[in-house]
Order: structure tokens, then sequence, then C-alpha cells
DNA sequence: GTGGTCTAGACCACC
DNA sequence: GTGGTCTAGACCACG
């Protein structure tokens, strides 16, 4: 689940470890009350100093992905679908269009965008 | 050229800077031997201080975007096409990176996602 | 370590630093994973400002010779025992250059030169 | 005779150009008396800018290498081996050991140190 | 004029 | 604590 994080990234760790899970939960790759790893396993998992599991559990907490329960450990809260499911699809438009817009402006085709929409998402694409 | 560079991005200004030029380098919007503008115009007209240029030609220099003749200014070199082609790929991946990631902050998974691109993209995506 | 480091020299204090330390990896003086001295405190032993140190690094990461870990500190990579051969010979090269640039300015010919290290090397010229 | 010259290389343009030129007197490639390429000429051939040439060509007259008479050219002067040939050879001597110090210092042996001394006098070694 | 280096010192994010 | 970035400004060598 982990494979992408990569420490000579710009992005901070605690971000990218954030990021993931964020997108496991929004994927529903784990379920609401699901456990997360407890921060000394996934921190070794990771080769990562806890701090920074720390940091990237306190961040999705902020975020309300996750919730922390003392001595128990982090767990996936239910996220609500607060939006209504046609908001969300012309919000995930609005975001393609921008995508569109920056790489024309950079001079970056359609077809260059394609594929590297491929290379990042792979089969996903076909969801 | 330069409207994007943003002092409060995380991505610091010298890389910001040397992005721009190589892409324009690798969408030949300059042409080998073209000269770029001197470290203190640029650094003058983006309100930044010319060390920052100069990290930023230095950078160029070493993935060997440029040429800088000493005494004479820095020029634009000669590049193969595999090369500009991967830089175009590399910044068509980095957009995309970009619109996964806020997606996931607005809590859009994946599969909407994939569903606002092929709305918008349509046939395209199949390039 | 650190002794050859001299500020009046004309190659700049920032290559002067890798250079010794790319030839220490290179000899194997250090290992991999041996943790280098914190930017403050290596300039603070050289007497000379972080940024000259944090140069010295940067090249050394681009280079391939040093990993760093942000918030941790910089650290000596695994380098390819080819690598590390290839980096003794081209500093073995730069010394010989400079005997070169010596000798002609004492107006010592190649000649002589020639005559001179056979003195001095004998048949090790020929390993 | 100028197959060296390497504008990317940190030593100047000028330097090269002087070193190249005191070294062909010193192996006595030219001889007393022979005129040098004008400076026009000899820029034009170098693609080098044709200040370039006259600080090698001043450098290279305040050596005494080289005498420039005004409106005539530039003209190879007669060394005086001031110095007894003893003495040189004793200097040369001085310099390999010198050179063998330093390479020892940065712990490179012998052994690299002669292929170095191949790969840049190659055959005018065997002189 | 050009780029390159260095300093002193501030500020930031990360671990 | 760590490294990274940036500024302001000085100085230098090169063409």
């Amino acid at each position: 689940m982990f494979d992408d994080i990569d420490p000579r990234s710009p992005t901070p760790l605690y971000e990218q470890i954030a990021a993931r899970i964020r997108l496991a939960v929004a994927a529903e790759e784990v379920e609401p009350g699901d456990s997360l790893p407890s921060v000394r396993k996934l921190a070794g998992e990771l080769r990562v100093n806890p701090a920074t599991v720390v940091q990237a559990y306190r961040d999705l907490e902020d975020d309300g992905f996750v919730t922390t329960k003392r001595g128990a450990g982090t767990f996936v809260s239910r996220v609500e679908p607060e939006k209504r499911e046609e908001e969300r699809e012309s919000q995930a438009r609005a975001l393609v269009r921008e995508l569109i817009a920056d790489a024309a402006r950079l001079g970056i085709g359609i077809t260059e965008l394609a594929q590297a929409l491929r290379d990042e998402l792979g089969d996903r694409l076909d969801d």
C-alpha cells in the first residue's frame, strides 16, 4: 500500500503518507471503522521516523479522515458525503478543466497529458 | 513567460524558474543559441535576488539545457529531441500528480476523477 | 581531513570541500551509511559560511555520493566500485595536469618532466 | 595544436591558450623567431573572443615567452636557458616528488598516478 | 557588460 | 536538532 513513499521527493514524507491514506479512504480500499497500523509499526515498515507518521496521522485527523482514540489506536472515520454527488462531479470536472488549462499555458498538449494520465493512473482510469 | 513564478509556492523559486525555462527549451519556444536574459535583468524583472536566478541557471546547465559562456552570458543548448520529449512528459506527469492530490484533498476519489476525465477529454484520452 | 581547504585558491571553496569528501568516499575512508558532519558544524570548523557547505553537499548529492534525509542529516551513499575508481582516476588526472602546468610555468618541458618521472618513479611507471 | 581548448573547463580560456603555447615553446615545437598567429586569426580558429587571445598573448609576454612588435605581430622569444640544466632537472624532480606526496595525502597510490600520467602525457612519456 | 562565489543573517519545513 | 531557501550586498575573474 505504501510503495510510492519516496524520501527524496520534494513533497514531505508526512504528506506522502497522509495522501496515500486519504486516497485509500476515498477509494474505499479501507472501510470506516478499520484501524490504521500503529505509529510505530508503520514507521518501522516505512523506515521512517515515528514523528513523521504522527504528523501524517494528525493531518488526517484535522481533515476528519481518521479519529484517534488514546490507547486504542487510529481508526478510519465514516466519511460524511456532505456534498451531493452531483456537486462532487462538477468539482472534479472543474479540476480537470484547470489541468487542461494549466497544461495549455505551458505548451503541453492533450496527447502528452493523456499519456501522463495513463502513466500515473494506469488501470484505475477504467474504473 | 514567467507569469507563474509564485514566491509563496512551496516549490523553491529557483526551481520554478528553471522548470519554466526547461519547458521553453523542450517546447522549442526558444532556439538553440538564443541567449537567456542576463542574471541581473531577469532577477530585476522577477523581483528576485540575482543569486536565485544564478542557481536556476546553474541547474539548467547541469541538466544540459543551457550553456553559459563566462563573461558572455547564458545560451540555450542544442537538446536531443528525446530529452525534450522526456521533459515535456515529466512536466505533464507533475501536473497530473497535482490534480490527483487536489482531488484527494477535496474527498474526490479516483473513480470520480476518471469519470470527469472521460467527460472532459472523451476520445482524446485514447490518443 | 579538511587540511587542504584554501580560501585563496582559485577553485571555489564548495568545490574543494566536495572534492575532498568525494575522494573520502571513493577511497572508502568513510562507509556507506556514515553520517557527514552537520552543515553548521563543518562550516564552523572550516570557518566558512554554512551556505558554502550546503552547496558542497548539494553537489555531492547530485553526484550520488551522499544522500540527505531531511531533518536528519547527510549520509554517505553506497557507491558503485566503478564510480569510486573513476573518481580516484579523475582526481589523479587533475594532479597530473597541475604538475604539467607548474612545470611549463617554470620553463620545464615535457621531455625533462618525463625524465624526472622516470628518475623518481622508475619501474612503477609501468604498473 | 589547440585541440584541448575547452570553454567549459574551470581554467580560464586565456590561460588554456597561454599554457598550450608555453608548452609548445618549452617542447620546441616552435622555434625562436617564429611568428604566432595574429590575434584575430587565432580568435577565429578557436571561436573565441579576440580579447581572450590578447590576454593570453599579454600573459606570455609578461613571462618572456613571446615578444610583440606593434604592427608586425607576435614572435617567439629566444628562451634564455638562464638556469643550468642540472638545476632544471632538480626542479623537475622536486615537482614530481610533490606530486607523489599530494597524491599520497589524498589516498591516491602510485598505480593510479601512473595511469593518469599515461592518460595525460601519452607517448610523450617515452621521449 | 557577463556569470560565479561568498558572507551574514533570516526564515522555514522537516524529523 | 537537521538541511534548504532566500536576501542584500560585496568582490572577483572573464570577455
